[in-house]
DNA sequence: CACCTATTGTGAGTAATTCATAATAAGAAA
DNA sequence: TTTCTTATTATGAATTACTCACAATAGGTG
């Protein structure tokens, strides 16, 4: 709750008391996927996978799978699914923030919400349909990076990023 | 161009001029696609599969990604990838609407832009990062819609819709 | 009508993710 | 501290969503 996690002990100790918050042990494996999304945010599962290899060499691409997707579930992560691209995961949670692709080499960045928090949470509805009880709203902006502009700028048109 | 496209026929005109424009062939099954995913926005291409074979008995699930890719590459059609489901398709584009998505059900329906057009493609950047130049701004709104909060409220905890 | 080539059909292949079940280990209890 | 319970992880197979290569077909131009 307080913001003593500054060192990699004080972040371990706040993750490991929000996961028994959570009901859930505080394991190696979770420690270490958390450690690794915190350091490079919006990475996939192989990313994680890989990084996290470093420390537990024997982890499996599913385990990771499994972590992930339970730290989602109790909020310790967010997942985001960007087009043309696997779901990936950052720590960054509860702040209402975005993202912006760049179509041309895929980068991903935060954005803040432009307009607020309020106007994000109320749509308008059409007319005629049942106005739904709003959550989460996710923007995902797309467009070209400095680097991709000035490079298409040079040469060829921009290609969609796979 | 010019909306003339109430009967069936008026429409397949006028997608046949559409298709031409961009220069593609008048084909039979893309006709039937995009007939198809005009009577259902926000179907699945395995729904579209289905309601395409009603008409051409023998096409291909391939045939269809290949056709909807298409399609949409030419700005015919609109893809959108809600969480936790297959990319969804719709004929309404170019006209900046957003998608509310029911986590109880699935259920997905349209959203006007809530703050207008400017302020959906002007985000705020964070400070030291280079500004994109947005294109698109795609809004997936989450919640639960009145049946399922009824739902909810009578019976269990909402689930995750798979 | 014939030809050229865009489009479609067919089958295999791949990426991302999930599922089933056995092995392991976190944390409560003794 | 040790034991016990069960949440968690490991392993391997399976599934979903989608793409690719290439052969067959059919628009539409001349």
């Amino acid at each position: 709750m307080t913001d003593y996690a500054v060192t990699a002990e004080g972040r371990d100790a706040a993750w490991a008391t929000s996961l028994r918050t959570a009901g859930r042990r505080v394991t190696r494996q979770r420690l270490a996927v958390l450690a690794a999304v915190e350091r490079s945010p919006h990475t996939t599962t192989d990313d994680v996978a890989a990084a996290v290899r470093t420390q537990l060499t024997d982890i499996s691409v599913q385990s990771v799978y499994v972590v992930l997707a339970d730290l989602t579930s109790i909020g310790l992560l967010r997942r985001i699914e960007p087009p043309n691209s696997p779901a990936r995961y950052e720590t960054r949670v509860n702040d209402n923030h975005h993202h912006a692709v760049c179509t041309g080499c895929g980068r991903i960045e935060d954005v803040d919400c432009a307009v607020g928090h309020a106007p994000c949470l109320t749509p308008s509805w059409a007319a005629g349909t049942q106005p739904m009880s709003i959550v989460i709203a996710d923007v995902v902006y797309q467009g070209l990076c400095a680097d991709c502009r000035e490079n298409s700028n040079t040469s060829l048109t921009q290609e969609i990023h796979k």
